[in-house]
DNA sequence: CACTAGTGGTTGCGTTTTGCAATCACTATA
DNA sequence: TATAGTGATTGCAAAACGCAACCACTAGTG
């Protein structure tokens, strides 16, 4: 629809660089809102229901997420594709950058980073979990609580 | 001046989420671009003057970049701040995201990775050599050449 | 001095995108 | 029939965008 250059960061900046996308994934992501009514009142910022459905329908199209078979009046349920599971890295990146650099002196000081302080295995525990709730693969033994619950446990989830 | 919620992701969002802001600082950061007009001419996409404009004031106010002392109709130089240098692995995880998922059969196939490649060991060379160049750091000692040249010299930096 | 080229922008102006409120079509339940 | 919940769509105003032309200033040349 639209390469203004070849770029593989300008890229990623035409799916993903808007106001809303990338908080509409993490939502997905780290608050597990599957539905749009979930998405729409769930969001900390408010996005608006006609934006919300207009960024669902870019994201499908981009491959990132996919549309449960639904019709018309009934509930849709959105699940990640593999390719954006692989968008966690930017969001885990975005969010620590904004805790080191965008964080007033709320009581967001002393949150964990989830790249520099958790390590990127964790970030690869996380893709392991959402590929078996979007992707339903199949569920990989654990020895103790699940990544997003540590992270939920610790009150530490970027959408929080 | 507009703070959507106390989400670290909405934070960065809000100064970076946007079709030009993060390509900017990519050619900052990758193709070494310090002046109005280098940014203006070298862009492969093509953005506006105003809009350059526009985003460069954005930038330098969120402490993103500095502008060097120049009066009006001078040459101005823009520096990366500390937290322009990191925001180095948001534009790397962009680039990795999309090589992997928006390649075309174009020539980009092939290329590699930053992060997951390279490692988190070379950003961290690149941030240092950044910091040389647009902070004063006193240069450290190489045994080879720079990390950009590296890149440079396997044509593998994300503004090619 | 005048002339030219180059610097970093600014100004109009028309188009596109965004944001908000209200509304819609459909389904499920009672 | 009535009511509530689903995923949107519509209208309209505001903001952002894109393009071309223009501006104020500096430096160099003759």
């Amino acid at each position: 629809m639209e390469p203004r250059s070849g770029c593989p960061v300008n890229a990623a900046v035409e799916v993903l660089g808007d106001r809303w996308s990338l908080l509409v994934l993490r939502d997905v992501i780290f608050g597990d809102r599957r539905y749009f009514r979930a998405l729409l009142t769930g969001s900390a910022e408010g996005i608006a229901s006609n934006i919300l459905a207009d960024r669902l329908v870019r994201l499908v199209d981009a491959g990132i997420l996919t549309r449960g078979t639904a019709a018309r009046g009934q509930r849709a349920r959105y699940s990640l594709t593999e390719a954006g599971i692989q968008t966690l890295p930017i969001i885990c990146a975005l969010g620590d950058w904004g805790l080191d650099w965008r964080s007033g002196s709320d009581e967001l000081r002393g949150r964990q980073r989830l790249i520099r302080d958790q390590g990127p295995a964790f970030i690869a525990d996380l893709m392991d979990e959402l590929r078996v709730r979007h992707l339903d693969a199949p569920p990989r033994p654990h020895d103790g609580p699940s990544p997003f619950e540590r992270l939920d446990a610790a009150r530490d989830t970027p959408a929080g």
